[in-house]
DNA sequence: GTCTATAGACGGATAGAC
DNA sequence: GTCTATCCGTCTATAGAC
């Protein structure tokens, strides 16, 4: 994704990769159609020519982001060909290069995850149902299998999604407690892609 | 902290308590002081006799709440009686605790700690630091004596905070997707006060 | 300290000219 | 499709009576 706004884009396109930006970084309530509009170089009026509404707008930025988190997760989990540890192995890559590239993205998706609880229909069973139970159900063959402990496979989804996750939303703490540069962070979650994957197997397997 | 309102309390109280509810819950934006108002039973007018303005008010309930986060946090690390093992027992002990009975205070945490990125002094060093340095310290120990591999101590910190935190902000994915009640949801994180601290040292030691 | 009433700013949305 | 001007509801904050 690309971090300069493209000049020859269309305006309906321009106001979106605005929008997208805005509302990513600070969520709807804290983001003004008038903000987009100046940022997008666009009139305001447009906004809601093209888009009904700053909530239609925002929904579509929603999908969209929420369509990124989950691209690539069905075809991974759903692929028989490869075991627990090599899903797990490929999770942490795909997933920390994306939130590297769009450092704002871990939070929109952990806020858009918690506003369900009150709202909406995000949750809704979607394509990557279906691959994940494949998933749970290697981890349980992996159990009766007496290869690892037995576990609920919600605290692997849990561990896993933690790990990747939450050290890009706590990312100021990590930056100003632990005297951390930008530079470094970076490099401290890439080490992270292959060090998940093996603190999972330890912790399975312990 | 009770979940009812104390009728006897001072009108500052009052709306403090129901400024700390909304807050934590909604966040600053979507809170309106008519909210706060009406669910503590005052005027309007007061909220801005008592407190200068609604920032001000919000202030107050943040540093509350990252108080109350903190809470603890010091004496623990600082405690030169307990090992590492000890610590991270009792840490997530108390603090999963505290999250069962205060299920927004991780969203309004994480919220906060993100948004000290663009921000404000919410991060300056504090009352922790000096006792973070012993737990890292301690850290660093145990590595210098081989009884864990080598790593950056701000892993430990964040996969020790992922692990606690990050299943209460995606507590509603948890519910829909893999099924689970309220009621078991509680149970979960229940087991969790005693599987963090076996994985976290399955995680150093292998 | 507490109330009513309202000022004053902001933000989403649209009418209507071009 | 794009613009200006403006409507109108909402919200924070305060003036001023009691």
């Amino acid at each position: 994704m690309p971090k300069k706004l493209n000049k020859d884009a269309s305006t309906e396109e321009k106001i979106k990769q605005a929008a997208k930006r805005l509302f990513t970084q600070k969520g709807f309530a804290e983001t003004k159609t008038r903000e987009i509009a100046e940022e997008s170089g666009i009139n305001l009026a447009l906004l809601n020519y093209y888009f009904r509404s700053k909530q239609g707008l925002y929904n579509i930025i929603m999908k969209e982001n929420m369509a990124s988190f989950k691209q690539g997760l069905a075809e991974l989990f759903g692929d028989t060909q490869l075991d627990v540890y090599q899903k797990i192995e490929k999770l942490a890559h795909y997933y920390i290069d994306e939130f590297i590239t769009n450092p704002d993205l871990p939070m929109f998706i952990v806020n858009t995850i918690y506003m369900a609880g009150n709202d909406s229909t995000i949750l809704e069973e979607d394509e990557t149902s279906a691959s994940r139970k494949i998933f749970v159900n290697q981890i349980k063959e992996l159990v009766a299998q007496r290869k690892i402990k037995p576990i609920h496979p919600a605290h692997i989804l849990s561990n896993m999604m933690g790990l990747i996750i939450f050290p890009f939303v706590i990312g100021p703490l990590l930056k100003k407690r632990a005297n951390i540069n930008d530079k470094a962070f970076v490099e401290m979650m890439k080490e992270r892609k292959k060090l998940i994957p093996v603190w999972i197997k330890s912790m399975l397997e312990n």
